[in-house]
RNA sequence: CGCGGGAUGGAGCAGUUGGUAGCUCGUCGGGCUCAUAACCCGAAGGUUGCCGGUUCAAGUCCGGCUCCCGCAACCA
């Protein structure tokens, strides 16, 4: 290792054809917190994130929505700042892989590859749907037929640039055996080593059916595969082919870091890009698991896609980072739910530490005027809440050192928690009845306002605005910014003189039930059938007249037959009788409902909605239900009502 | 057999190289009053999904099974 204190820490750079969910903001945050931290031990820190803005995705999205692609993607670039902004996200730079920047170092290293070889030209095979304009493999095709659109495909030829990844696999293979650390966590690291085991193939690098992308420089008919693209954001951020000093200052990168979906591209094709490259490969890719939403599922008919803004701006930046860090374990899935963040703040947050910062500060302003007392002689109890002091910061710091980030965090909570017991301990409440017994007052009041200050730094990375805040009410810190990581590791630093103040709770306990009645308001609960028509609303707009509503077609139908939709987990296929005539329909409610529940039954079908082709079965109708976030119920019909009558 | 993850006291999770099952929340009881109806102490509550194997000893290793869950593909 080498002795130059610094840090390169990246994020993938994420895909803006969507706005960005409270997965993003975890691994952004979780980085974020290690960029903080060493930079407070004094690392020169690089904290690189960004966006991966080509790809025939975002062409698509792009012209559906009549737009250019870029001019598309501009927009929800600056979204992505500005919610990285509120997040105190201390990055310092930002990519887009758009930038001239970018393309030239992209094309550039493709040039360099062809040169040596490591990139040829070859064929491309796949079955092609040429509507669709989609490459399949064999395995995607369903019945041999589209799976997009149903259609007839055809294997066709293509040709393609490659990269030989496989010429590089030994050496990867070898390079991990002999840096166990070099993939996090363990099991990652299996599945990676099983996957080389099993044979690398060389990797297609070019694409000739979108235009969205950077040009192969000497053949402009191809476009360069967005991983390609993408992955070479780490070394162009650092002034790879344009800033050697910069470069070599920063590469190789210590930690890349992301959700675990993504470490393939991250430890096989990179690594061998950079061997190819001839330049040393990152310390640590490190990879964690997903935040899974309540219930598991998001869809978008729930509209669960948990936007962080409106968290921050709910609860506070401190807040949503502290629970984002704190829930995942390490490399492990986790679960979010806006209760869970709630108890979580009112617990850790405001119960334990806010509840102590306010308690000490009314003691000391109350016994000592406000003025924190010099320490004195230390007795067996503050010998225990020192130690645990002690024992916290190294914790604390070797979490975050391994990237366990909610093992940090839960240590640091340790000396809050010993801090809180203290004061149970020491009853200052007591000591203040006897003028006697000023003097230990002092000391316990110090140890605690000591206490606190060590807190402070710990939790600093995770919430970057508790220190500033807290410090407003002790004092204790003339200088936020000059704060050093180590200082949490020494006791006695805390200026005894400091002049503390009352103010506002640092983080207000929060009222589940309140809230539940106000955030029932915003959130608009999709039913596909409404039991009493919507309250009226402002404009007329929101009327539809009685034409409309005979535009639809609903019949009574019987289930004649229903099955299963074969290597399908949500559609049942349903043959219905209407009137004289006979309907297949399938319906995506096989979670729901067994064969058997619906046959011989009566339901609801729109009849003349266009027929669509599902899993390449003609779906001639649909059948309603209503629906809520987990439930689901199709509308049957109690009556002898015969099948083919209108519902109107 | 598409890929992957999981099953531990009411809930959410820890459990490193196998050696008495822990944490947070909740519940119950008690204490305290400095504090954000907070804080502190104590208690109840688990045959660690099921079956088998290895071992002096398995939540921890091996094999089999059941059930959940993500991703992928189809909620018309």
């Amino acid at each position: 290792m080498q002795e130059k204190k610094v840090f390169y820490i990246t994020t993938p750079i994420y895909y803006p054809s969507d706005n960005l969910h409270i997965g993003h903001a975890y691994t952004t945050v979780a980085a974020d917190c290690m960029a903080r931290f060493k930079r407070m031990q004094g690392y020169e820190v690089f904290y690189l994130t960004g966006t991966d803005e080509h790809g025939q995705k975002i062409e698509k999205t792009a012209r559906e929505k009549g737009l250019e692609p870029l001019g598309y993607v501009d927009g929800i670039v600056k979204g992505i700042r500005e919610l990285w902004d509120t997040m105190m996200i201390s990055n310092n730079d930002f990519i887009r892989t758009t930038e001239s920047r970018h393309k030239e170092v992209v094309q550039k290293v493709f040039q360099r590859l062809f040169d040596q070889g490591d990139i040829f030209l070859s064929q491309y095979e796949g079955w092609y749907c040429t509507p669709c304009e989609t490459f399949f493999t064999e395995r995607q095709l369903v019945e041999g037929k589209c799976p997009d659109c149903g259609r007839e495909v055809e294997l066709l030829k293509e040709e393609s640039y490659f990269f030989d990844m496989a010429k590089y696999a030994p050496r990867l293979l070898e390079h991990i055996n002999t840096h166990p650390d070099f993939i996090q966590p363990e099991s990652r690291r299996n599945e990676i080593v099983n996957f080389i085991k099993s044979g690398v193939e060389d990797l297609c690098v070019s694409r000739t059916t979108f235009n969205w992308g950077i040009k192969v420089p000497f053949n402009n008919k191809h476009v360069i595969y967005v991983w390609f693209d993408a992955l070479l954001n780490y070394l162009t951020a650092i002034g790879y082919l344009s800033d050697d000093d910069k470069f070599k200052h920063y590469w190789p990168a210590n930690v890349h870091l992301m959700a675990k979906d993504i470490v393939r591209f991250h430890a096989i094709i990179w690594p061998a890009l950079l061997m190819a490259l001839d330049l040393p490969l990152p310390q640590k890719v490190c990879a964690h698991g997903w935040i899974m939403l309540e219930g598991g599922k998001m869809s978008k008919s729930k509209g669960n896609v948990v936007d962080p803004r409106i968290l921050v701006e709910k609860y506070g930046v401190d807040a949503v980072r502290y629970y984002l860090v704190k829930e995942l374990t390490f490399g492990q899935d986790g679960s979010y739910s806006e209760d869970m963040l709630v108890s979580r703040i009112n617990s850790d947050l405001a119960n334990d530490l806010g509840n102590l910062i306010s308690r000490t500060v009314a003691m000391i302003g109350r016994y000592f005027a406000g003025i924190i007392p010099a320490s004195g002689t230390a007795v067996a109890v503050d010998q225990d809440l020192m130690h645990t002091a002690a024992q916290v910061y190294q914790e604390a710091t070797e979490k975050l050192e391994k990237l366990d980030f909610a093992g940090y965090l839960i240590s640091s909570l340790k000396l809050v928690s010993r801090a809180n017991k203290y004061i149970d301990e020491t009853e200052p409440w007591l000591l203040a009845k006897d003028e006697q017994n000023t003097e230990r007052l002092a000391a316990v009041m110090y140890n605690l306002a000591e206490s606190i200050r060590v807190a402070l730094i710990l939790l600093s990375p995770a919430m970057p605005t508790l220190m500033e805040r807290a410090n407003r009410q002790l004092g204790i810190f003339s200088d936020i910014k000059m704060v050093n990581w180590d200082e949490a590791g020494q006791w006695g630093l805390c200026p005894a003189g400091s002049q503390v103040k009352k103010a506002e709770a640092l983080f207000p306990r929060i009222d589940l039930k309140a809230l539940e009645n106000s955030a029932a308001v915003p959130e608009p609960k999709e039913a596909v059938v409404k039991p009493e028509p919507p309250a009226p609303a402002k404009g007329e707009d929101e009327f539809i007249t009685i034409e409309d509503f005979a535009r639809m077609d609903l019949r009574i139908a019987e289930v004649l037959a229903c099955e299963k939709m074969p290597k399908a987990d949500k559609l049942l296929i349903l043959r219905l009788k209407v009137g004289e005539e006979e309907r297949t329909v399938v319906s995506g409610i096989a979670k729901h409902y067994t064969p058997e529940d619906l046959i011989g039954k009566k339901v609801v079908l729109l009849a003349n909605l266009k027929p669509t082709k599902l899993r390449g079965v003609m779906s001639q109708g649909m059948i309603l239900a209503a629906s809520g976030d987990e439930e689901l119920e199709v509308l049957m019909i109690d009556r002898d009502i015969p099948s083919g009558s209108r519902v109107k």
